[in-house]
DNA sequence: ATAGGGTTAG
C-alpha cells in the first residue's frame, strides 16, 4: 500500500478571498505594492537569470537574420513612423518565436513608444514567458491602458486569474477592452454567475461582451441559457453564431445545430467544419460526407473533422482513405489516425504511423500510452512514457489509469503522488483516476487528501470529478462526506444522483436513498436502470416490499427500464428477506432473460437466512455450474448446512472443494491507520499489538456475556472436525481488527474496517454488541456492502 | 505596429 508517501495533511481551505472595489484603490497601495513586486522580482532575476533579457546586450544565443528593416543607426531624430517600422517587425520576430531577436531590436531602438514596450510584453506572453512580460511591464517608464489591457489577459490567458482580477482592480481607467477580458476569465473559469454580473456591470457593452456572455454559457455547457440569449437579440456577428454552433456540437444536439446552421445568414469555413463534425460525430457519416463536398473550401479542419468522424464510428479503413486523400495534415490529423488504430486495437499499425509521424507532439505520445494502457500492454505504455520527451498532465493521468485498470493500484496511486511532486499541475482526468483508484483499494487517508487538493485546484465542483470523490466517500465508508459532496456538485447528471442513491444502499440507509429518489425526480431527472438498482435495494434494506415491488413493475412504463439481471437480484433479496421464498422461486421463472450467478446468490442467501436447505441447494447446484470457480458460494452453502446441523453436508462441500480445485480466498480484514494499513487473518499473531488485542477481546467477551451474547462457535463445537474446529476457536480476523482499531482509534471517531469477503454471521452479532459496549459507530465493509454498527444494531438489519 | 470573442485531435 503506498499510503505512506503523503505524510503532509493537504489543507483544505479555500484560497484566501480576494478583494475586489472596482479599481478605486489608492494611487499610493498601487505604487507600494508595485515597488515590493519589482523589488522582489529584481532579487529574484540576480538569483537565477541575470536578466540578460531586459538589461539589453546581445543574448548569448545565435539568431536569425533580422528582416529587410534596417535600423537608422546614426539618426539623432527618429519620425514616427521609422518607431512604427520597428515596433511591427518586433511583433513579426515574436509571432515566429524569435523572442532574443526581437529583444535586440528593442534594445537597439533610438526611441522607443509606449507601443514597442508593450509589442514586447504581448510577444513574451505570446511565448509563454510570463515571468519576462511581468517584468518588462514593472519596467516601463509610463504604461497606457493597452499595456494593461495586454498585462490583463496575459494573466489569464496563463491561468493566474487571481492575479488577473488583482490587476484590474488596481486599474485606474479602464474600457470596454478590459471589462471583456475580465468577462472572459470568470467564463474560463467556470465561473458563470460571477461572469453574468460582470456583465450586467459593464458600463459599455459591444458585439464582443454579448459574445462573451454567450462564449460564458457555452464553454461551461449551459447551452439552453446560450440558445435563450442568442435568441433575445438579433445581428449577432459571425462569430456568435459559430460559437453557439459549437456549442450544440458539444453537447452533441445535431438537430438544433442543423437548424442553426441553415439560418445562417453568412458562413464562413469554420461554420462548415463546425457542422460537418457535427454530422460526423452523431453517426451521420453520409450527410457529413455530402457537407464535405459541398463546403466552399476543405482546410486541414474540414479533412480531419471527417477523418475523426470515420474514427469514432469505428470506421478505420475509411479514414485512411481520407487521410491518404488529404493534400495536408497537421499533428492533429496523424494523431486522430493513430487513434484510430489504437481503437481498434490494431497497435502495431498505430505504432508504425506513431514513428513515421514527423511531427510528434504530446498528445501523439499519450495516445500511444493510452492505446498500449487500454490494450493491457503496460510495458509498453510504461516505456514510452519514460522515454517521452516532455510529459503533460494527460501523460501522468494515463499512464495512472493504465496502472489502475490493469490492477496495480499502488503502482497507480505511487505515480499519482510522483506527479504531485513533479509540481506540474493536476488536471481533472488524473484527479477522477486517483480518486477511483483510491475508492477500489479504500485509500480514505490517501483519498482525503486528494480531496484537498481537489479543492485547491477548484475542480470538486466539477461533474466528473465530483462524481469519482462521491464514489471514493461511499466506498471508502463514508456517508455524511458523500453527502457534502453531492451537493457542491455544481452541474449533477444521472451518475451523480446515482451515485448518491447507491451509496445510501449499499450503507443500508434505505429511506434517505429513498427521499433522494424523490428528489431527482423533482429536479427533473430521469431515473436510469443503475438507479433502479439502487431504489430496489433501498427497498429491500428499509423492508418496503411493497414499495419495491411496485417500482419494479412500474419502472418499465414509467421510465421506459427493462428490468435486467440485477433489478432481479434485487427482487429476489427484497422478497428473500420478507421470507417470501416461493414468490422469489416465481419470480425467477418468469425472468426474460437467464438468471446469473449473482441472482441465484441473492436466492441462496434468502434460503440460508430462512433454513430452507432445499432450495439452498438447488439455488447453489445452479451457482456451481455457472461459476465453479466461485469459492464463496460453496463456503455459504457448507454454512447453510452447519445451520441446520448437517455435519456430514458440511464436510462433503469440502470434500468437493478439493477436488474441483476451488481454494476458499484466506480472509483479511485491515484497518488504515496514520497511513497505514493494519492486516489481520483468522487467529493471526503476527501483529505486534497481539498481546493486547486478544487481551481486550477476552474482556470483551466478558462484558459481551453479560449482554446475553452466546458465541456460534461454543454452541457448535462438538459436530465440527478437529481441522473446523481449531478453525473456529480462533478470533476472526475482522473481530482483530475491530478490536485493534478500538484500542487505536481516537474515540468519537468511526471505526472503519475492511474486509475482503463476507462479514461471519457469529462475528456480526458480537460486533453489534460491542458497539453499544464501547460506544462507538463501526462500519464494515466486506465485498459487497457496508455495516454500520451502532448501539447494538446493525444498519443492514441483520440480512446481508 | 500593441489589448477582448468562435471551430478540429489526445
Amino acid at each position: 500500500m503506498a499510503h505512506h508517501l503523503i505524510h503532509r495533511r493537504a489543507t483544505t481551505s479555500r484560497q484566501s478571498v480576494e478583494f475586489e472595489n472596482n479599481g478605486l484603490i489608492p494611487m499610493v497601495r498601487d505604487f507600494k505594492m508595485r515597488f515590493r513586486r519589482l523589488h522582489s522580482i529584481c532579487s529574484r532575476s540576480l538569483l537565477n537569470e541575470p536578466a540578460s533579457h531586459l538589461r539589453a546586450e546581445l543574448p548569448r544565443r545565435k539568431s536569425p537574420k533580422l528582416p529587410s528593416c534596417k535600423p537608422p543607426a546614426k539618426a539623432e531624430k527618429v519620425s514616427s513612423s521609422d518607431i512604427v517600422q520597428w515596433n511591427r517587425t518586433i511583433t513579426q520576430h515574436m509571432r515566429q518565436g524569435e523572442c532574443d531577436s526581437a529583444l535586440r531590436l528593442f534594445n537597439s531602438m533610438p526611441a522607443k513608444s509606449y507601443v514597442s514596450w508593450n509589442a514586447m510584453i504581448s510577444g513574451y506572453l505570446l511565448n509563454g514567458r510570463l515571468d519576462i512580460a511581468q517584468q518588462l511591464f514593472d519596467e516601463m517608464p509610463q504604461r497606457d491602458l493597452v499595456s494593461w489591457n495586454i498585462m490583463l489577459s496575459g494573466y489569464i490567458k496563463s491561468k493566474n486569474f487571481g492575479a488577473a482580477k488583482m490587476l484590474f482592480n488596481q486599474m485606474l481607467v479602464k474600457d470596454v477592452v478590459s471589462w471583456n477580458a475580465l468577462l472572459s476569465g470568470y467564463a474560463q473559469n467556470g465561473y458563470i454567475a460571477d461572469a453574468k454580473r460582470i456583465f450586467d456591470m459593464m458600463p459599455v457593452k459591444n458585439e464582443i461582451s454579448w459574445n462573451g456572455l454567450l462564449a460564458t454559457y457555452v464553454q461551461n455547457g449551459r447551452i439552453e441559457e446560450a440558445r435563450k440569449l442568442f435568441e433575445s437579440k438579433d445581428n449577432w456577428p459571425l462569430v456568435s453564431w459559430n460559437c453557439l454552433l459549437g456549442g450544440y456540437l458539444k453537447k452533441h444536439l445535431l438537430a438544433e445545430a442543423r437548424v442553426l446552421f441553415d439560418r445562417m445568414p453568412v458562413k464562413d469555413q469554420v461554420s462548415w467544419n463546425t457542422i460537418i463534425s457535427c454530422h460526423a460525430q452523431n453517426d451521420n457519416l453520409e450527410e457529413a460526407r455530402k457537407l464535405f463536398d459541398e463546403s466552399p473550401i476543405r482546410d486541414v479542419f474540414t479533412w480531419t473533422s471527417m477523418l475523426s468522424g470515420y474514427v469514432q464510428n469505428g470506421m478505420v479503413d475509411e479514414a485512411r482513405r481520407i487521410f491518404d486523400e488529404m493534400p495536408e495534415k497537421n499533428e492533429v490529423s496523424w494523431n486522430a489516425m493513430i487513434a484510430g488504430y489504437v481503437q481498434s486495437k490494431r497497435m502495431d499499425l498505430a505504432r508504425e504511423f506513431f514513428e513515421a509521424m514527423p511531427c510528434k507532439n504530446v498528445s501523439s505520445w499519450n495516445t500511444m500510452i493510452t492505446g498500449y494502457a487500454q490494450n493491457g500492454d503496460i510495458v509498453s505504455a510504461r516505456s514510452l512514457f519514460h522515454c517521452m520527451p516532455c510529459r503533460d498532465c494527460i501523460s501522468w493521468a494515463a499512464i495512472i489509469a493504465g496502472y489502475a485498470q490493469s490492477g496495480n493500484s499502488e503502482e497507480a496511486l505511487r505515480m499519482f503522488v510522483e506527479m504531485k511532486r513533479d509540481g506540474g499541475r493536476i488536471n481533472r482526468s488524473a484527479f477522477t483516476c486517483a480518486l477511483s483508484t483510491c475508492a477500489d483499494t479504500a485509500a480514505f487517508e490517501l483519498g482525503k487528501q486528494i480531496h484537498g487538493l481537489l479543492v485547491k485546484a477548484g475542480y470538486h465542483t466539477g461533474c466528473y470529478v465530483g462524481n469519482a470523490l462521491l464514489a471514493m466517500y461511499c466506498k471508502c465508508g463514508s456517508i455524511d462526506e458523500p453527502y457534502d459532496v453531492f451537493e457542491e456538485i455544481e452541474e449533477k447528471d444521472v451518475v451523480s444522483w446515482n451515485t448518491m442513491i447507491v451509496g445510501y444502499a449499499r450503507h443500508g440507509f434505505g429511506k434517505q436513498a429513498l427521499q433522494l429518489f424523490k428528489s431527482m425526480k423533482e429536479a427533473g431527472f430521469k431515473p436510469d436502470d443503475v438507479t433502479m438498482v439502487g431504489v430496489l435495494s433501498a427497498c429491500g434494506h428499509t423492508g418496503l416490499i411493497d414499495k419495491g415491488m411496485e417500482y419494479f413493475y412500474s419502472m418499465g412504463r414509467d421510465y421506459g427500464i427493462t428490468a435486467n439481471p440485477k433489478h432481479y437480484t434485487c427482487m429476489i433479496d427484497l422478497l428473500g428477506r420478507a421470507g417470501r421464498l416461493n414468490d422469489a422461486q416465481n419470480l425467477m421463472k418468469d425472468m426474460p432473460c437467464e438468471p446469473d450467478a449473482a441472482t441465484w446468490g441473492a436466492l441462496l442467501g434468502a434460503s440460508r437466512i430462512h433454513g430452507n436447505t432445499e432450495l439452498g441447494e438447488k439455488a447453489a447446484e445452479m451457482i456451481f455450474s455457472l461459476e465453479p470457480w466461485n469459492a464463496g458460494m460453496y463456503v455459504l452453502l457448507s454454512n447453510l448446512y452447519a445451520a441446520s446441523g448437517r455435519w456430514r453436508d458440511v464436510s462433503k462441500m469440502r470434500l468437493k472443494m478439493r477436488d474441483t480445485g476451488v481454494r476458499k480466498m484466506p480472509g483479511y480484514s485491515w484497518v488504515e491507520l496514520q497511513n497505514q494499513i493494519h492486516l489481520f487473518s483468522v487467529g493471526d499473531t503476527m501483529h505486534p499489538d497481539s498481546k493486547r488485542i486478544y487481551a481486550f477481546l477476552e474482556e470483551l467477551e466478558l462484558l459481551m456475556k453479560q449482554e446475553g451474547y452466546v458465541s456460534a462457535t461454543k454452541l457448535v463445537l462438538h459436530d465440527v472436525d478437529e481441522e473446523e474446529k481449531a478453525h473456529m476457536l480462533k478470533y476472526h480476523s475482522e473481530k482483530l481488527a475491530v478490536a485493534f482499531a478500538i484500542l487505536n482509534v481516537p474515540s468519537g471517531r468511526p471505526i472503519r474496517v475492511m474486509k475482503n469477503l463476507r462479514v461471519c454471521g457469529d462475528c456480526h452479532t458480537a460486533i453489534k454488541i460491542i458497539s453499544k459496549i464501547v460506544g462507538r459507530l463501526i462500519i464494515i465493509r466486506d465485498n459487497n456492502r457496508f455495516h454500520h454498527f451502532s448501539g447494538g444494531v446493525c444498519t443492514c438489519g441483520d440480512y446481508w
